[in-house]
Formats: structure tokens, C-alpha cells, sequence
DNA sequence: CTCCTTGATGTAAACGTTTACATTATAAAA
DNA sequence: TTTTATAATGTAAACGTTTACATCAAGGAG
């Protein structure tokens, strides 16, 4: 009369041939299943002989060992998931796709799982990895919420954190301060006679966004100009958040002169806003980015932004990813960090 | 002494702590394991008081199921697969979005996978969909190939593809007619005075520009235009291809006065390539774009383009795909319709 | 009162692998 | 020669589910 809805598995079924087993080849090659299965999968204890018998058979039937079975006994699925923020942004985009080469070039698929900001959907993501008996995690954050830390140590599996988790319980890739980026932005900024200088956020929850915001206060302090409160504003790390932002930071009697802007498509939503109310980039507020996003180069003012590679990370999360799982390392949390370096274009202003 | 790489897995074992499975909670429960299984996946045959114990049992232990098992059974991987020839285009990025969302919300999960256009990359994903034993696929092509057909139609799961398919042997989903889209933007232009129109293609090979450049035939024809040769340029669906379809007809000596382009991409690229060679749109050159992405109105100028939603195209393909998995749907291929329709900016000039 | 239907439950056999253990043949060591 | 290590193979027991089949109680029909 009951039934639990929430773990339920439709039970139709899709006509399914016979597939062929393990078994068809071991009866194909005269051998054991055994001895097939150990030719699949070490180089030890088979026979010149049988081995070839064996691939042959494989290649005869077009064999593919079944993946559930496999699992079942191994508890490995080959699976990764990529935790993202936000896939609309091109900066993850290419985050996946290099992430997917590398993953598939060791045998392994990658689950993409868009979290769209938010931090209820990333605790979904987390459950997943268990359901799914993912292998290992690439976590960009948004929040690390005590429960999210929590759930992610719970998995007792490979985890590689993007910056911001910086409790040495995962490793981690980041840039080589805490929102060094947009330091180095602001710092342009001040460098080019700017004081009136703002910051447009992300989610403000985020503690990407806190790291940036970091970077900024970083640089002003060093440059000893004031803080001002009403210079920091945080939406989201989107094209409308920065479309919102920049109507905030148009709205202010006293404007700010530039903007350091916590990713690209933040600093683009800006421009957009401003085209549409007549306000010049640079001419009247310079604006900075971060990412260095394709787009950033295309967009007219061409905006001079903060190189953050995210083939770099990919790359970096993938190797310290794949020592653990694939090269068994199980020693203490480490780091990777990525380089930093503005690119000057056209969206900034001397004064 | 042999080892079939291919096939390998590796062996490593990350430390997995034993897990809780439907015996313990069977035994918490002080039932059998049927009894268990009856519960979670069917309505009938669970008496209220043993129902009402499993259910405490599986909270108290947090209990899932175990995947593997559950698909060596079934052979149901609850995963689709959703194969992209370009996920850094934010049409593929929101249509991912979408489709994930859909599909989450009946349990399943999706495999992207990225092509990058290449054939090659199509034939490999559709392999990874039975090694995967995904359970259907929802298949954005560039090519119609012999052999991705006939690969796709021995999977003998649920299909859905996008428009190129014509023959009716998947479910599709495509606009009204074929290149529907790039026909409104070529009449577009054509009505604005625009005779020396041409056309900017994406990969050549795909039937995605075929499709396309037909409609763009299908529009000069009407108009009694005659069709130019130099006037079709087909490279990538990328920025890149754009940026060199605009070197291509600012090279030529009888230049263009608009061009209709197979994608929004290329559209961005061509701009962006005037821009670097002081040609002006649309003072020079208009140009229109084709699917409506968030940055073709971002841009300067704001992109004239043609609304193709890929949300709508997302939830059409879903509604597709589930009514074969889930509700067993085993007709005909049908179709889908997506509609298609002009939006002026600024990027077309009246002649 | 017997016969049947039907709801509720348990038993046990798959599903397709991996792998511990047992077995044999072979070669090296004694 | 006998012992012993080692390479090559097979047997069978898991892994955690689903489900066909068997069982049993209870209630209606005859």
C-alpha cells in the first residue's frame, strides 16, 4: 500500500538485447571467466597463448565489460562530478570541457552539476556523489557553510576544492593570495590615479565573493585610501548581477570614477547598463574584470581584466584529483595555485 | 603477461567504509529484504505496520540504495546522456541547464558530453552511452553520417535528436522548417533593400549549416536573387570561425552589404573582426545572427538575431525522452516544434 | 464446510563482475 | 631424486539489488 516515492525506480523496460557477458567470452576462448577477468585487468598470471584467444573473443563479440556488475564489486564507478556555480559562464564552461578530456583520457566520465549560486543545490550535488558512487569531486564552491564542509568530509572521498577552502581538510586549487586577482585589478585601478574606486560583488554569500572583496579592501588599504561602504556592492556573479550593479553604482551622487568587478561577466553586465544610460567606459567610469572570459576581449569597450585560466585549474584540480584516486595517494590536503595577471585593454582610464 | 588496456580498470581502493545496505535495514526492520524492496518500489504488498517500521529504518540509517546493484538488475542507470558539438556556446550551456533541471526532478541524472564539432568525438559519445548504460540520449548532431545512425539506432534506447534528422527514425525536435531561422534573417535583410547578401556558415560538414544555408537559399530564391558562390562562407560555429568568415568577406573585392549568419557565435565574430578592420555595422556591412544568446544583445551593436530558445528546446526534448523511459511510449518517431521569430536591434541597416 | 481468491510476506535465484583460494604444471634449488 | 617456489588456471563466493515462486492467512462464494 506504500510505497518510499523518494527512492522509487520506474520500472519500465526499454526492449533490451542480450547483452554478452563475460562468460560468452571465457566459453568463446576456452577459458574461465576468471582468467578472462584477469586479462582485462592485470598484466600478470595469463598465457601468451589464451590471451590471444581471449582478444580475439573481445573483439569478436565487441565486449564491453558491464559497468554495474564492475561497480558492485569494486564500489568504483569512474565517474567524477564537476560542482559549478554557474555553466551559463564561460569561465566553467571551458572548466568542464578541459576537466571532461583529461577525465576521459584516464577512462573516467565527468556528472557536470549546476548549482546555479546556490548554496541548497550544492548540498544536492554533495548527496549525489554518494548516490551516484562518484569516485571523486571537483568542488567550485559558493559557500563552505559548516554543513557543506561537513557533508564533503561525511563522503570519505578525493575532494578538490576551488579557493576559499582554506582549513587544510581538501585539496585545493587557488590563485597565491586570497583574491589576488582583484587585487591586482584595484591596484591598476589606483595606479592609474583612480581613488574613487568600487567593487561589484558576486553572491554575497559566496566566500569567492569574500576573497575578492579581500583582494579589493587589500589594495585600497595599501594605497591608504578609505573604504567606503556604499563603493561595495554584491548581486551575483552573473551578467545581471552586474547589470543590477551598475545601476546601484549610477545611482550614487557621488560616483565612483572605477570599477574593479568580482568576475567578467559582472564587469560586462556593468557596461551593458551603462550603454543603455549613457554613461562612457572609460571616458566617465573605468571598469575592470576578472577571468579574462573570451567574451572580455569582444566586448566593445574591450575590457582590460585579470587572466584566470580555467584550463590552468582544470588541470591542476585533475592532477591532484587523479593521485588520489587513480596513484592511491592518501597523504595530507595540498595546493596548487594559479597565476594572476592583468591584461590591459581598453576599459580603463588615466586621470 | 598481457593486459587489455583498453578495458582496465584501475584498482586502486580508497578507503570505503562498509555501507549500510537493505539487509540492515531489513533486519532494523524485522522483515525481508523483499519486503524491503516492495516498498521502495511499489505501491502494493506492504502491510501498513511493517511500512511504517522500514520507513524509520531507512531514515534512521540514512539508507540508499545501491546503484550498481540496482542496474545489474534492471539494467536502468537512471543517467541520460546529452552529447553538445559545443558547450561553451551559451545556447548548449542553457539547454544543459535546462534538461538538467528537468531531468533531476524525475531522478536522473545527465552525462554531458562536448563534441567540439567533431565527428569522431559523436561516434565516441554514443559508444559511452551503452557503456554507461545510459538510458537514453538526447543527441545535438553536427553530422547525419550512415555510421551515427545506424550506431544510434543499435543502441536501442530512447532518442531524441535535433534538427537534421529528417528521416523519421527518432524522436525531433527542430524549428517548423529546415533553417527556418536563417530564412527570417535572410528575408530580413532582403526587405531592408539588401541584395549583395551572403551567408556565414558554421562547420561544413554539419547538417545543422546545411539546414541553415538552405533557408538562406530558400529566401534569395524568392526574392529572385541570384545565389553567389563567394557569397557562402561555412567555417566553425565558434567566435573563431566568425572572426575569420568576417576576414573572409572583407577580403573580397565585391564585398557584401549584409550577411546572415548560421549562429549568434559567428555573428560576435564577424563584428568583432570589423571592428578590428574599421568596418563599420551596420554602416558598412549589416549583420544579423541566428538563436538569440544572452550576450547578442550585449554587444555593440546590439545584435539583430532570431529567437531560438534552447529552454524550450530543452523541455520539448525532455518531454520526448521521458515519455519513452518512463511512460513506455513505443510508437512512431514524432516531432517537435520550436517557433522562430525576429528580433530587430541594432545591427541591420535600412539600404 | 470446502474451495478460491487475494493480500502480505518470505525464500532464493538471478544480474555480471572480481578475487580469495585451491589446484596443477613447471622449473629451480637442494 | 625430492622439495619448493612460481606461473597459469579454475572454482566458487561475494557485491546489493529485484522478482518469480512459494506460502500462508483471511474472507467470500458455493
Amino acid at each position: 500500500m506504500l510505497c518510499y516515492h523518494e527512492l522509487a525506480m520506474d520500472v519500465n523496460v526499454y526492449k533490451t538485447k542480450k547483452s554478452i557477458t563475460m562468460n560468452d567470452i571465457a566459453r568463446e576462448a576456452g577459458v574461465s571467466v576468471a582468467t578472462v577477468s584477469r586479462f582485462i585487468n592485470h598484466e600478470v598470471y595469463v598465457g601468451e597463448e589464451k590471451a590471444k584467444r581471449i582478444k580475439e573473443a573481445i573483439e569478436k563479440f565487441h565486449y564491453m565489460p558491464n559497468r554495474f556488475a564492475r561497480g558492485l564489486k569494486t564500489s568504483r564507478s569512474m565517474q567524477i562530478m564537476l560542482i559549478v556555480p554557474d555553466i551559463k559562464n564561460p569561465y566553467y564552461a571551458k572548466l568542464y570541457d578541459v576537466l571532461q578530456s583529461i577525465a576521459h583520457a584516464e577512462g573516467y566520465v565527468v556528472i557536470l552539476f549546476n548549482t546555479n549560486e546556490s548554496e541548497a543545490e550544492e548540498i544536492h550535488a554533495i548527496k549525489l556523489v554518494s548516490e551516484l558512487n562518484c569516485d571523486g569531486v571537483v568542488f567550485c564552491s559558493v559557500s563552505d557553510d559548516r554543513e557543506i564542509i561537513e557533508s564533503l568530509k561525511e563522503l570519505n572521498k578525493p575532494v578538490v576544492a576551488s579557493s576559499g577552502f582554506d582549513n587544510k581538510i581538501f585539496d585545493t586549487v587557488h590563485g597565491i593570495k586570497p583574491g589576488q586577482g582583484v587585487y591586482l585589478a584595484t591596484s591598476h585601478l589606483l595606479e592609474n590615479g583612480h581613488r574613487k574606486v568600487a567593487f561589484a560583488g558576486g553572491n554575497p554569500k559566496s566566500i569567492l565573493n569574500d576573497r575578492r572583496l579581500s583582494g579589493y579592501r587589500r589594495a585600497i588599504a595599501e594605497y591608504g585610501v578609505e573604504g567606503r561602504e556604499e563603493y561595495c556592492f554584491s548581486d551575483s556573479f552573473t551578467l545581471e548581477g552586474g547589470y543590477r550593479a551598475g545601476a546601484y553604482f549610477a545611482s550614487l551622487s557621488d560616483r565612483p570614477t572605477a570599477i574593479a568587478c568580482a568576475n567578467d561577466m559582472i564587469a560586462i553586465g556593468i557596461i551593458q547598463y551603462f550603454q543603455t544610460a549613457g554613461i562612457e567606459v572609460p571616458q566617465d567610469i573605468s571598469v575592470v574584470g576578472m577571468d579574462n572570459i573570451a567574451m572580455s576581449e569582444i566586448v566593445k569597450p574591450a575590457l582590460t581584466t585579470v587572466i584566470n585560466d580555467s584550463a590552468e585549474f582544470a588541470e591542476k584540480a585533475a592532477r591532484l584529483l587523479f593521485d588520489r584516486i587513480l596513484y592511491d595517494y592518501d597523504g595530507a590536503a595540498r595546493e596548487a595555485f594559479c597565476e594572476r595577471k592583468l591584461v590591459e585593454r581598453d576599459s580603463v582610464r588615466r586621470i
